[in-house]
RNA sequence: GCGGGCGUGGCGGAAUUGGCAGACGCGUUAGAUUCAGGUUCUAAUGGUCGCAAGGCUGUGCAGGUUCAAGUCCUGUCGCCCGCACCA
């Protein structure tokens, strides 16, 4: 009999060996095929390490092992995301520099990981804080600047009056902050754009050559929002002249049915014509309280219409000549399109909200509905009326035949817009890397010189946030005073770090050559590794991180340091784990599980085992402390096997070729649950026949040494005279084997099954038939249709 | 409002894409082992009727297509995620 399983000896024993002999160190081999997994570095926060990490790293590491199992060199890397607000915070709070904090972090995650089993290069560690590291951020960031994709100007910008931060619009969700819930207000400021904008097209175009899961693709096309339109011209007629008002519809084969104009309450044309605006009090009254409605109230709470007429100007509709008023309501954004609509009440729900309060006429130019009671805004259906130059005609066809007479006539174009925005590239606080450009008051915004980077965060002895949205680092005097590298006079250095997604938009292409001093990269590793492979990641970062670094990369791409546009071949994204009680896992719910407990009772095998089998790997799913008793089980189940180790027996109830097939297809499908369960299976047949052959055994052991790397490292060096695991291949299987000479076929009557035959594989309808005969199924009855799948059913249907 | 996904035993979840619903695990019940608790092993386990063989019923709900539906179609209810006055 083998001893109980002592799972502490046997995974310390394999970690040390693994570690001390650089096992998952990799170099450039030309001779083998490489294969890239990566994971979402993480953020080294001071919790530690969390179950949801341990979900988001077992994916690749599974199929890294897999890979390498199966002759593959496998970059498998780590790093770590560690500017952030947490650290600068907890920093603050315990008055420790950010830096202590960071190292601290940094060293507990590396031992939780290693005490997982994780097989990462631990050689290639990257620290987005390292200056070595964020020199080469900045030198992007200078790359973009130089190209004119880094911009600074003033703009209302989301703050967060308790962190003290500019916000993204992707971190001030539903109008509250994203990091720590305060309402967000609208603040003037001078913010750092980087112009992705720019990059829109093409980053929706890229999806098409990516293999990427569907729903992520959806959601990046969908926060890319490409509309296609026409801008057209109103003349607007003002003391000074008519003033061209551009509008952005996607409906031009509406125009005969605009009845009056919407612009922003931010739009120029209230600024620059104000002397002919009449009731220009009423008119500023209203931007200001635009200005303070929070995003929130601007959405949510305001369903009803604001608005106010603009007297004492009008414009006239470029294709009927008629005179129109001009409004200007906050459902109008200034940042879409132009800031200006032509308003449509008899097809657009909300211009028809806006005419019925204000009593403005509503037209019917499309029949098809009845513009009495609401909107018709049906782009399918319908045909175009009160429209001399369209009538008759189907909306598409009317909207091209439209956009071509204005385009002849000057009068509008054909245009494309995009919802998402440009990257507000900067945030006021410390732990950050600092942007590398100094103001001077003669040459303007200069970049640090390349060979000055990296440009150091400064040690500072205060670097609370201040409540003026300045950055910290505004107070240190001796390094925002610099002299100007073009004309050598006095020039203060840009205070604004870079945002948490800077470090993390090029990391992956920093571990194929970490230490690399003359490039982000160096050419010779990368034309080596290339893209990445597989890249698993969570849903949270699909409009963030990985829209950002696909930018970056085609930046990069587009100045010849990498040579793919696309830097993730395949993406996965793995669910959330919720709490035992199905909610979210928070500190405030107490339902957080630590791994470090579960490592401590079971082992890591276990906690890897379990959190791969807990459900589907893309699903959320619930922890269960029930559950990974189960798992618990099956490796003690595993480690007897021992025990009923035999050199020969019939082994005809378990088809190992079908499992090596069901395991491998599962594992490279992104389903673990079932592979796992699989296996589970051939133990459970094994048990029930009492003993298992050294070939059983050894596959067992392969297959499932991806996930439980510990338990059948030990069990096949036992089992095999001190043989290592990791030098064995990754089992394969003979086609020809996966299918049985015979095949059972359930029996039907009616569409139930009634019994079941066992017959030769291929058998035909007649021979079929002929082994039912011995049922005595059809006393009585008479067959009146017969519905023979060949291996797989057969159903009579009766009288 | 728009987009994506989901709804299957007491629970987590399977189901080769129209072909045996409930794999695997948890839990539960019974038996064996044990002084006992735990562990381990064996068996049973959707509901219901029946001593039994077996029957009926069953994938949110209501219809439909089909020899055959968890899977397809129509309608409907509920939940989750993303976007959101995007012109």
């Amino acid at each position: 009999m083998a001893k109980d399983y002592n799972f502490r000896e046997v995974e310390q024993k394999w970690q040390k060996y693994w570690y001390e002999n650089k096992l998952f160190e990799v170099k450039e081999d030309p001779a083998k095929p490489k294969f890239y997994g990566l994971i979402e570095f993480p953020y080294p926060s001071g919790a530690g390490l969390h179950v949801g990490h341990i979900r988001a790293f077992s994916s690749i590491e599974v199929i890294a092992r897999k890979k390498r199992l199966e002759g593959y060199n496998v970059l498998f890397p780590i790093g770590f995301d560690a500017f952030g607000l947490p650290t600068e915070n907890f920093a603050m709070a315990t008055k420790q520099h950010p830096r202590k904090v960071t190292d601290a972090n940094i060293k507990k995650f590396v031992e939780q990981l290693k005490k997982i089993g994780y097989s990462f290069d631990w050689s290639r560690v990257v620290d987005t804080t390292d200056p070595d590291y964020y020199r080469w951020t900045q030198w992007i960031f200078l790359q973009l600047f130089k190209r004119g994709l880094a911009y600074k100007a003033t703009t209302m910008v989301n703050f967060c009056p308790s962190c003290k931060v500019v916000l993204a619009n992707e971190e001030s969700q539903n109008g509250v902050c994203d990091r720590c819930g305060a309402e967000v207000i609208q603040k003037e400021k001078d913010v750092w754009f980087l112009k992705i904008r720019e990059y829109a097209e093409r980053l929706l175009e890229g999806l098409d050559h990516v293999d990427f899961p569907e729903k992520i693709k959806v959601e990046q096309q969908n926060w890319i929002g490409k509309s296609t339109g026409a801008e057209i011209i109103f003349k607007v007629k003002t003391s000074g002249g008519d003033y061209p008002l551009k509008v952005y519809t996607t409906r031009p084969d509406t125009i005969y049915g605009v009845t009056f104009l919407v612009i922003s309450p931010e739009h120029p044309l209230l600024q620059e014509h104000k002397g002919d605006i009449a009731n220009i009090g009423e008119v500023e009254a209203y931007q200001n309280q635009a200005k303070t409605k929070r995003e929130f109230e601007r959405i949510y709470m305001s369903k009803e219409k604001t608005g106010v007429k603009i007297n004492g100007m009008v414009a006239v509709n470029p294709i009927t000549g008629t005179e129109i008023p001009i409004f200007t309501a906050d459902y109008v954004m200034m940042d879409y399109g132009t800031g200006a609509i032509m308003a449509v009440p008899g097809h657009d729900q909300r211009d028809w909200d806006f005419a019925k309060k204000f009593g403005l006429p509503i037209i019917e130019v499309i029949s098809g509905g009845d513009v009495t009671v609401e909107a018709y805004v049906d782009k399918e259906g319908g045909t175009m009326v009160n429209s001399p130059l369209i009538n008759g005609l189907p909306v598409k066809e009317a909207i091209n035949k439209m956009i071509d007479y204005m385009e002849a006539r000057g009068i509008g174009k054909r245009k494309t817009d995009y919802k998402m925005k440009d990257w507000a590239f900067n945030r006021q606080r410390y732990w950050g890397e600092p942007i590398p450009i100094i103001n001077c008051p003669k040459c303007g915004q200069v970049p640090v010189p390349e060979e000055e980077l990296p440009l150091r965060l400064p040690d500072l002895e205060d670097f609370s946030p201040t409540d003026d949205a300045s950055s910290p680092l505004a107070k240190c005097k001796d390094w925002v005073n610099t002299t100007c590298p073009i004309c050598g006079g006095p020039a203060t250095r840009e205070t604004d770090t870079m945002p948490q997604w800077a470090g993390s938009s090029w990391y992956f292409l920093r571990y194929m050559s970490p230490n690399c001093e003359t490039a982000p990269v160096d050419p010779e590793a990368y034309k080596y590794w290339g893209q990445v492979d597989w890249y698993n990641g969570g849903m949270e970062h699909v409009t963030r991180h990985l829209i950002y670094s696909r930018f970056w990369n085609l930046f990069l791409y587009d100045i010849g340091v990498v040579t793919n546009p696309e830097p993730y071949k395949r993406r996965s994204a793995q669910g959330l784990i919720l709490g035992a009680d199905g909610e979210k896992m928070s500190k405030s719910r107490g339902n957080i599980v630590n791994p470090d407990d579960v490592v401590n009772a079971y082992g890591a095998d276990v906690l890897r085992i379990f959190i791969l089998f807990i459900g589907d790997y893309e699903k959320p799913a619930p922890w269960s402390p029930d559950g990974i008793k189960g798992c618990s089980r099956f490796t003690a189940r595993l480690w007897n096997l021992q025990d009923m180790l035999v050199e020969d027996c019939d082994t005809s109830d378990l088809n190992l070729d079908a499992l090596i097939k069901k395991v491998s297809d599962d594992y490279e499908s992104i389903k673990f649950n079932t592979a796992i369960a699989h296996i589970m299976t051939a133990l459970n047949t094994i048990y029930a026949r009492g003993k298992v052959t050294r070939k059983e055994f050894n596959t067992i052991l392969l297959l499932l040494n991806p996930v439980a790397p510990h338990i059948t490292s030990e069990l096949y060096e036992i089992i095999n005279n001190g043989a290592k695991i990791e030098q064995q291949s990754f089992p394969t299987y003979d086609p020809a084997k996966l299918i049985s000479d015979t095949v059972e076929i359930p029996v039907q009557i009616m569409g139930k099954v009634r019994g079941r035959v066992t017959v030769a594989r291929g058998a035909s309808q007649d021979e079929v038939l002929n082994a039912i005969l011995g049922l005595g199924l059809l006393e009585g009855k008479s067959v009146v249709k017969v519905i023979y799948v060949p291996d797989r059913i057969i159903n009579l249907v009766v009288k």
